[in-house]
DNA sequence: CACTTGACCTGTCCGC
DNA sequence: TGCGGACAGGTCAAGT
């Protein structure tokens, strides 16, 4: 669910929340939401205090005292809440809560601090997990090894982005986009939306784009996750903050989630189809499938 | 190899 | 209302 502009909500949100704090208890159970060796979860989670709050990609990274640190994948419909001492309910405006008193039927694992405050971690379909890990082993975890670069760096230029998806030249640029090994932290909602502002067809093989195609699809990317971020994300179903609230930007979607509706740029229907398959939203007007010439 | 499908799970929605 | 099936924002393993 939550792809990199929701990631990154969660963690400024948690940055200013936990940040400081000890950890009293750890409780699961789910043990898959959590698999880790007993041992080592008491040894080097228990009194550790929270030093920073760090994201790559879609993974969410928690960094303790006792030099190890929390990774965190919410996967489709993981949530992070944290709540006050004695704060069952969220204390956001109640139409924009999504989420009521906690623990509740979808808590994996609740992280309790001295200080009285809580850390759930609910995930409907338990496809997420935590994991604990020594701080210097993040960057040869399986997962994060693998990462292509973060997209709102500063050094990811329109000519690396080119690069990075030339090493898949015959796929789908939808497909392309989605391989976390490209481009870390885009998923199924911000790569229609970027596709759809580049007026790129999903479908399009990537080595049939121009530079000026690849040139403007950087930008859109760009502009489609920093002005997610601005919106509070992406709530489709589950996506909550920190805080238990919901984001806005679905709101503003061109043509995520709106088949049937129309285009806002030139009019025509919104059309829904599957590429790679995933549910795939675009306008088959503006973004017009560019096939190969043949050649004989 | 590169690409597709199924698995991991629960919940919701839609058609009958 | 009830029931079956399709589908949901992600990733990995297995199959073709």
């Amino acid at each position: 669910m939550p792809e990199l502009p929701e990631v990154e909500i969660i963690r400024l949100g948690l940055s200013k929340l936990i940040i400081g704090k000890t950890i009293k208890n750890v409780s699961y159970d789910w043990d898959k939401s959590f698999p880790n060796e007993q041992g080592l979860v008491k040894a080097s989670l228990m009194s550790a205090k929270v030093s920073a709050v760090k994201r790559r990609g879609k993974v969410l990274i928690i960094d303790l005292s006792t030099k190890h640190s929390l990774v965190i994948h919410l996967k489709m419909t993981g949530q992070l809440v944290f709540r006050g001492k004695l704060e069952h309910f969220g204390a956001g405006h109640p139409s924009n809560s999504l989420v009521g008193k906690l623990p509740d039927k979808s808590t994996r694992v609740t992280i309790n601090f001295t200080d009285g405050s809580n850390l759930y971690f609910n995930d409907q379909r338990k496809f997420g997990w935590m994991r604990l890990v020594k701080s210097s082993d993040i960057t040869s975890i399986e997962l994060i090894k693998t990462f292509g670069p973060e997209p709102l760096e500063a050094g990811f230029s329109w000519q690396s982005f080119r690069d990075r998806l030339k090493l898949r030249p015959n796929a789908a640029i939808k497909t392309g986009l989605l391989d976390q090994k490209i481009i870390a932290g885009v998923g199924n909602i911000y790569a229609d939306e970027s596709l759809w502002a580049a007026k790129i067809h999903p479908l399009t093989q990537i080595n049939m784009l121009s530079n000026e195609n690849l040139e403007l699809l950087h930008k859109s990317l760009i502009d489609v996750l920093r002005l997610a971020i601005k919106s509070g994300g992406s709530t489709d179903r589950n996506y909550v903050n920190a805080k238990g609230q919901r984001g806005s930007y679905i709101k503003i979607a061109k043509v995520f989630r709106r088949e049937g509706l129309t285009c806002p740029r030139c009019g025509h229907e919104i059309k829904k189809i599957r590429v790679a398959g995933r549910g795939t939203h675009l306008c088959t007007y503006c973004q017009r499938l560019k096939i190969a010439k043949i050649s004989k």
